[in-house]
DNA sequence: CCACGGCATGTTTGCGTAAACATCGCGCAG
DNA sequence: CTGCGCGATGTTTACGCAAACATGCCGTGG
């Protein structure tokens, strides 16, 4: 039983394939022979519009079945000047974030009734943002949002082509762009606040990459935490968000017997920071307090379960695409940010110091 | 400088806008009137065909530069018959092989010249699969992949409408469908092999959801590495392959004396279960060994670091796109499965059993 | 009894592109 | 000097759909 036999084609013994033997699809103008009206009643059925007798619509409908009949999205969006469609660019699936981002991204859209088409730009050079750009216009898309994690290598701020609608998750273009993001000051300063509650007399950072936007910004409240409660600022020590690299950085941290608090910039570096600094025989919490970023599923499970500031993935993505519909149906060159609350989720790697 | 406008309207004194104040875009009409050649001119120097004197193209470059032309997708598309876009279908982005596939997948089309059109399916009801299909069939979709590593709720088998051209991830309907999957049986085996090579009597395993087609070959392929070797096999336990059931059933197995190897369906569950065994006093590798399944970035990281079957996602990834683009251009009815092979990864999780 | 309104349906047209076919002009062979 | 061939460019047309407009039919009120 295989696709396309047995239908009696009206246009005669034409086989009527494309290139490359490609099955042949119904139009609306073979529903509409078979069904003996105008294409306009079967346009009229497809979309369901009133104003068609029941009795015709029946006949039309069972037209549709037998022939398999499927909208031609192509020349629908050509009439319809819309794709219904939203392209979104990532530079990387590999972190937690930008996976919980997109996920929320494609459900709210399809709740809109859009697709998602994604964009992966291997390189965050400007001119590949550019590409992907002129990729995605030439693509079926209407508007495009960018999860953006990473500073543009070559450029301070991103330049884009107009006449497209952007939405920018992560970064701080919101004076040029309408940006989303997670409030990553206020997360920032709920985790340092509650170590120095704790009784720490100051919190060590371990912290992301020099070229994301997200990591500098959460250094940033880190500092001005500490500065705040007057507290001194210990030396930054870096990673590369990678569970690994944050081991290596915790061989330093691990050394220095003055370091009680550490406020990791995500979950998984401040995992491999745990596993240095057990192999070194400090115990989480007794000795060293670890906080983190972002709460993954898995971060109830470490050893210790580990305190970390929840970030709302869905919600960022919901207003998203709330926010570029908004834009594509207003047109409206709205500018700004959104910023996302988080929320400090305590478990067992956070105590008060060793006396 | 707008686009359309000392332009013979023929429909009157138009003003050229869609609803909803849509910015007008360039046709190649308009290039061509503006270079002054033929719009046909324009439609070959847009797809790089020779034939066009350097002069005339560089016109119609410039042309083309100034009024911001950019080929209109959805016209090009009912033209050609081809959207140059690959539907994704998947239950969910929150475990890390789904994301994973999703980004080679992603990856490798764009290195085809496709793009990547994501529609996330919420509840996997044979319902939802084929609503899911027939709104990727109104989309601008070519081809589908379906990333499926649950069993549909509903029907033991998938069925799908006619005229697409499918290639399923992870899924046992081989024989109706091109499949592509890691070869879980070959993995499993490794793993159980190198436990009880280690000397281990048998090996306990820590299974995933009942609805998983992947957690199913697992658990499947363990039972006959076992019987193979002639050791007894414990009876199974489950997880749902969060951190989290991985600690539940570690509580369980932690009280067994006996049990001294776990083999984990994913590195989740191991991350738990460890956590579990040592919180109850039983430390691993020394007293049990415990192996996981997918070698997520992290699992090196884990307390200790996991021993476990790395699965090679990317290239999933790569035959899922070649697979699907070759069905599409010779509409093959092709079926069968290709297994991607696996490959043990040794680190500090598994040790010979106690004496 | 006829006109008119309203509803179901049909016809025309154009969206932007590119294949197929038509034309034009130039250079070179005869 | 003429004609032929070929390369460059123009013209026509169709892709499938749906808005806009046209038609035809019915019933009702004057």
């Amino acid at each position: 039983m295989d696709t396309a036999e047995g239908v009696a084609d009206p246009r005669g013994a034409g086989v009527r394939r494309r290139r490359g033997g490609r099955v042949p699809t119904a139009s609306m103008a073979d529903v509409a022979r078979l069904a003996g009206v105008s294409s306009q009643t079967v346009s009229r059925v497809s979309n369901g519009y009133a104003g068609v007798t029941e009795e015709t619509r029946q006949q039309v409908l069972a037209a549709m079945k037998e022939l398999g009949y499927r909208p031609n999205s192509a020349a629908r969006a050509l009439k319809r000047g819309e794709f219904r469609t939203i392209g979104v660019i990532t530079f990387s699936l590999a972190t937690t974030g930008n996976v919980r981002t997109l996920e929320a991204i494609a459900t709210s859209a399809a709740g809109e009734g859009y697709a998602v088409t994604l964009l992966p730009v291997a390189v965050p050079t400007q001119d590949e943002v550019r590409g992907a750009f002129s990729r995605l216009e030439e693509l079926a898309v209407d508007a495009v949002i960018v999860i953006m994690e990473v500073h543009l290598l070559d450029a301070a701020t991103l330049t884009l082509p107009p006449h497209v609608q952007v939405v920018v998750v992560d970064s701080d273009a919101g004076d040029h762009y309408t940006v989303v993001d997670t409030d990553q000051a206020g997360g920032t300063r709920a985790a340092v606040r509650h170590l120095l509650d704790l009784g720490h007399r100051t919190v060590w950072h371990l912290g992301g990459p020099e070229d994301s936007f997200a990591a500098q910004r959460r250094t940033d409240a880190w500092r001005r935490t500490l500065a705040e409660a007057g507290r001194t600022v210990p030396p930054l020590v870096r990673g590369d968000w990678s569970a690994r690299s944050g081991y290596l950085a915790g061989l330093e941290l691990a050394a220095r017997e003055e370091c009680t608090a550490v406020f990791a910039a995500n979950d998984q570096m401040a995992l491999g920071l745990m596993r240095a600094l057990h192999e070194h025989g400090r115990r989480v919490p007794e000795d060293v307090s670890v906080i983190g970023f972002d709460d993954i599923p898995e971060a109830g499970s470490f050893l210790p379960p580990l305190t970390t500031v929840h970030q709302d993935f869905a919600e960022v993505g919901r207003l998203c695409v709330e926010a570029v519909l908004r834009k594509m149906r207003q047109d409206g060159p709205e500018r700004g940010t959104t910023l996302v609350p988080t929320r400090l989720v305590t478990r067992a790697s956070t105590a008060p110091p060793p006396r």
